[in-house]
DNA sequence: CGTAGTCTTGATAGCGCTAACGTCCCTGTC
DNA sequence: GACAGGGACGTTAGCGCTATCAAGACTACG
């Protein structure tokens, strides 16, 4: 009769799968935790054991023996919901396994208080990493006051590696590259290019991946023009585009949501897209599919590259405490060129 | 000297405040709670130890003691990118300070099998306790087979009361039933109506609000048409209700994306909104605001739905481990009308 | 066959917190 | 003034897991 007068816990623990191997704790938690120096024989009875009772480990007994609380500051903007709603999954995903706690912050503005104040709540919350998705990713009003206070830091998505900071990104460079060869190949060789936000590095990537595969073609011209990652000012730079003194038969937006507006634009003007006009965008959010025509954009795996900054933060976070110094890490995760109704052949001239 | 060979812990524990405060662990444990039964004088005492040395409880350590280790499911299904990062959002601000940890599973297709495999894989993770999203919140299958495994659940946005199951939701009808009125007093008298797509109760519960109103404005006539909360349903739809017998001026969709689509089709058509027609949704989701003109539309409270919804489930769990029935609730949180560019006044006749 | 080395396993002692129970002390009541 | 009743606070004993170290089992080699 147990003497424990605590309430009575109803799930399988390390003890009951033990006493089942006919091993001891300690040795299910080696097996468990994929040790090596386990000999075979152990370790299959435990893994039988594991399955039998179906054992899942107690993550809060698990990060409080290790003595590693790790909560994990995230600092949104809402570039996009699409864009948020797929990261949060891939983060959440990454977590659930390693016992990680995400500590989310709005930063509704995009100027230097909002973001101090930001940062401020993570560490009052006394975060040991953070996670900075776009665009947010980029400040460095936000990286010198991390780096300060002595908190890992890994950015998401930035436009190329910060030698300061690890980074996970997409080669938008060539991903841009890539999409505009694609147009080339389709016939097109007057071609519109709307920039997205000048405070983002990966807009200068992605205008120049544009330029560098134009070079390419040299009968090819373009025109490059303005915007802001917007939709309304995907409007306005697609009407300056079409008004312009070059007859397009293409034009690429630097993320979908102003794809869509030259979407949006080109119907209005009574053009169809993809016959009189191809539009292509870049980022697959979930308007590249609500749209008609669904837009040809380049996917990046946000999902994947959310994990994989979870991942890099927990390894350098554990680096620190083992007294390293932190060393910067940048990730290239591979893009993909997504076909989908919005491209088509350039138009006979 | 310490003789813990442990890992040396640099976070400020219980123990520090208590020992700084002047009392015991078990005090600050009691203020850190809210508990009362605490005297003033040493609640003050503990407070300020605890503001100068920034204490924060160790919920790793916290959930361990307390034997609740709470683990909670989410089965999602994408209904919009918008809605389900909010809703994420939401989820994980209340989880953060309650030490729960979220299991994240996607329910690709709405099929049996599909739901049926997700539902396994929750259960496979042992979780104690599942959200339900919309559209999984109607599934008789997801909440027959959670119910036989004994698995507190709650779903969300359902379109009224689930006798059996507890669920948190806005009031569908009346949400309908006044945008639809606003309508009546902007003066419109030929409203056209999409509906949402028939599986869902919520959709059913917006035609019956719609048709309430207008019952009470005997001048006013309607056209109802069949949608299906998709884009492509919504197109389909509109142009139904435009090319029908009723020359409309208004037109109310059952979510914003087939409102979008219902723009769509008006500017197709050479109508300008909300001029030639008045078109609005329901939901406010991201489209709602990246279209032109921006969407007027039912505001639910998604984010706090969803920590009302983990709520509830946390409630429930503890109620369930006390060996109280299970008790379902019924949770109606307020919405707002929003009211943005694409209504107006009804144009004259 | 002995001995040093390596691999395998178990015993012990916490990680930081709180449930449960005792003890003390303060009221109020007759 | 004695006693019950209850509030305030401390003590003890874990929650389930793993770091650490010591002991046992085995290997290789002279």
């Amino acid at each position: 009769m147990p003497k424990s007068s605590r309430k009575t816990r109803s799930v399988v623990t390390i003890n009951d799968v033990a006493a089942l191997a006919g091993v001891s704790p300690m040795t299910v938690s080696r097996v468990v935790n994929a040790e090596k120096n386990v000999r075979p024989a152990k370790r299959e009875a435990v893994l039988a054991a594991v399955r039998q009772l179906n054992y899942a480990p107690n993550l809060a007994a698990r990060s409080l023996a290790k003595a590693e609380e790790t909560k994990i500051g995230v600092i949104y903007n809402n570039p996009s919901a699409a864009y948020l709603s797929e990261f949060l999954v891939g983060m959440l995903d990454e977590t659930a396994g390693k016992g990680a706690q995400l500590v989310l912050v709005k930063c509704e503005a995009v100027d230097e208080p909002a973001e101090r104040k930001a940062v401020a709540l993570l560490l009052a919350a006394s975060v040991t990493g953070v996670v900075l998705p776009p665009p947010l990713s980029e400040s460095d009003v936000v990286r010198d006051i991390l780096k300060a206070a002595g908190v890992a830091t890994v950015a998401v998505a930035t436009g190329k590696a910060r030698g300061d900071l690890s980074c996970v990104r997409v080669d938008d460079n060539r991903a841009a590259f890539e999409m505009t060869q694609r147009l080339l190949e389709l016939g097109h060789r007057r071609i519109g290019f709307i920039t997205g936000h000048p405070n983002q590095t990966a807009s200068a990537e992605r205008l120049q991946g544009f330029r560098q595969a134009m070079a390419g073609a040299p009968d090819a011209q373009s025109q490059v023009v303005q915007g802001y990652f917007s939709f309304a000012s995907g409007l306005t730079a697609a009407e300056e585009l079409l008004d312009g003194p070059l007859p397009l038969t293409a034009i690429f937006a630097s993320n979908d949501d102003m794809a869509a507006a030259a979407v949006s634009v080109a119907h209005r003007r009574g053009l169809d897209v993809p016959r009189d006009l191809t539009v292509v965008g870049f980022d697959d959010t979930a308007v590249a599919t609500t749209l008609w025509p669904p837009l040809t954009t380049v996917r990046q795996p946000v999902s994947a590259m959310a994990a994989a900054a979870i991942d890099l933060l927990l390894t350098e976070i554990r680096a620190r405490k083992d007294g390293a110094p932190p060393r910067p890490v940048d990730r290239v995760t591979p893009h993909t060129l997504i076909e989908r109704q919005s491209s088509g052949p350039a138009p006979r001239a």
